[in-house]
DNA sequence: CCGAATCCACAACGATACTG
DNA sequence: CAGTATCGTTGTGGATTCGG
């Protein structure tokens, strides 16, 4: 993506494509609301409403445009329970419990470090 | 991370507040351009010039900004050179190298699926 | 070279309303 | 219940400038 030299050479247009798909991927999920959805999602099935009450603050709108998004990139399988009243139900595929594996070490840091945190910010603002 | 209740119980309060914080961090550190600094940094010592040319499309604001941040929540450390010109460093700190592990997982998981994720794109948008 | 402040365009977001 | 669309507001982030 830095490269602004161009050999003609297939290899490196492939390299190019596969490192900017990368990145456009990471900015997708590098993002809070996609990495929360990730963590609540876990290993279970839930429906959106469920999904919503347990992810605080998300807004219904912040919620079904990450899923679509991850839906996109193969993240979450989307299903739809064709009953009155309607029941759409999320799951973790395959790559996104693996993505889940990583982001639970996010996780686990944050509250490992906490106590340093809080102290550099301590010391930091005053 | 989600319970409304309130009980009254220092206990809870302690919990409550850590878990605030927890939110916070994870919002802070959540985003593209925090994550991708903390990669790019690495082990290294680097100067603020260095940061911006190795991370492509950041602006001059959105690295001083991040690295406030971050050195705030003590994942960098700045160290300033008073020379003319001045020069800035900035090194990851123990917390920030043990975060750049995990980091590290979500890029890993990058490259291994991207595969997957160009053809779930490619089912999804046709 | 690095950082802070200003300005402002534009995207993100929440709220709302409507559909199946 | 879940999804889409629209609207109005907020706020993010780039460009620029000036100061140390």
């Amino acid at each position: 993506m830095v490269t602004k030299q161009f050999t003609g050479s297939p290899d490196e247009a492939d390299l190019r494509r596969a490192d900017s798909l990368a990145r456009e991927l990471f900015s997708d999920i590098a993002n809070k609301w996609a990495l929360l959805i990730i963590e609540v999602l876990g290993g279970r099935t839930l429906r959106f409403s469920e999904l919503r009450d347990q992810i605080d603050g998300i807004s219904h709108k912040m919620l079904t445009q990450n899923l679509r998004m991850m839906e996109r990139n193969g993240l979450v399988e989307r299903e739809v329970h064709p009953t009155v009243p309607p029941k759409v139900e999320y799951t973790l595929t395959e790559p996104g419990r693996a993505l889940k594996k990583t982001v639970d070490g996010m996780c686990d840091w944050t509250h490992q470090y906490l106590g340093h945190i809080e102290a550099s910010r301590n010391h930091f603002d005053g």
